[in-house]
DNA sequence: TTTCAATAAAGAAAATTTTCTTTAAATTAT
DNA sequence: ATAATTTAAAGAAAATTTTCTTTATTGAAA
């Protein structure tokens, strides 16, 4: 037994289950505009090609309980996830790298159904300081600094290029960035406090040309 | 015993290890550039963070050998992985959806180091047909019928709004598409030996928000 | 040479995640 | 009311992935 974590051992839902979570919360929402009230965990997995009683292991991490022979309550249950996931809250980021792939998160729309917000993007190319992409300013990266000192921003979608992706990384824990983005391929060496989420393009370009290649011999 | 797969029974690499891969890769470009010849798992495993017996294990699948006391060769090994990978050899894809994701994607020119080459975007907006991005032609998705039949594209990178991404995959389908890099959150249903890889932002942002939410109680 | 140390490879163990079973609860039909 | 059926929940088993051990090979040093 761990003493030390006698209180709020609420252990973590696992990462696969986190993954899945977005998709329940999609489904769930055609599902709330069809009008249905209730709905089983069968039915879901069913629809999501997942074990049922997976289905209710990974909504059981939000709290919510379904009733034997009715299921769950459709409203609760997506109210559950958003706010267990955090996604119906302002999560206020910063974005460093306005080239491509920066410009492209700017101005995908979506991220605003995760709750995701990004303030201002940052930027050394004088070509880009200045310019606004999906109603987001492109600052200079020196502003960074000053800027996070009056705001408290916890989170850095960083889609800088590899090579300055490390420095860019620090810096952004030193203006106070509790989780960082990563889109880049580098691999970020920081305080053990700090979330990184990796979500590198090569690695799902990986899988699915290696599962190409495996399928035509 | 499974006697119908007595022969090409190379057990397909683990996913962990797929997504794993162009990080190798990544570094040991870097390394190589260094005009480092040699190097051994160790080294590998303490730079990426990963266990040294995990690094053996995963760059196994790649058939290079190494030798002890000395690691394996740089070069052969990055030859090795990119061969494994199929970054090496020209991927060619269609890509439909040309909207804010899909147009990030267009210019997103670090496709190519994954082999990746988008030969055509389609859309059905009037306002986008015509347009070039990141030198990428964007034309009227009907015709995506008529390119399909005389070029033979195997990758499909589904960009499209969420409810269209069903019909979209089925033509896509149809016009002989083998793997679909799939974007939307929809779930996609299609004929088994299709490969899909679906690449939801939001299972990303979900993992992180939550994280960076448990963190702070 | 001969010994020693470093390391890859192969196999075993541990941890994690998924799937399977059982149990209990709740609604509907008889 | 009562029984039957569906379903969530909890626990067990299986599968997968990661980590740990052991073995054997290779190059360097004595």
């Amino acid at each position: 037994m761990n003493e030390t974590r006698k209180y709020k051992t609420k252990k973590q839902a696992p990462e696969p289950t986190l993954k899945r979570l977005p998709g329940y919360l999609y489904y769930l929402e055609q599902v709330k505009e069809e009008g249905i009230i209730n709905i089983s965990a069968p039915t879901i997995g069913k629809e999501l090609e997942l074990d049922p009683t997976q289905v209710v292991k990974d909504l059981a991490v939000t709290g919510v309980k379904g009733k034997p022979r009715v299921g769950y309550n459709t409203y609760e249950l997506i109210h559950a996830l958003e706010d267990f996931l955090g996604f119906n809250k302002i999560n206020e980021a910063f974005l460093v790298g306005a080239g491509n792939l920066g410009s492209a998160l700017m101005a995908y729309q979506e991220h605003q159904s995760l709750g995701l917000k990004i303030l201002a993007a940052f930027d050394v190319d004088e070509a880009k300081i200045g310019q606004t992409i999906g109603g987001i300013h492109i600052l200079e990266y020196n502003k960074l600094f000053h800027l996070s000192g009056r705001l408290n921003v916890k989170i850095g979608i960083l889609t800088t290029p590899n090579h300055v992706a490390q420095d860019v990384a620090e810096d952004l824990v030193n203006c106070g960035i509790k989780a960082i983005w990563n889109f880049t391929s580098a691999k970020l060496t920081l305080p053990e406090k700090i979330i990184v989420q990796n979500t590198s393009m090569s690695s799902y370009a990986a899988v699915l040309l290696r599962r190409l290649n495996d399928s035509d011999l």
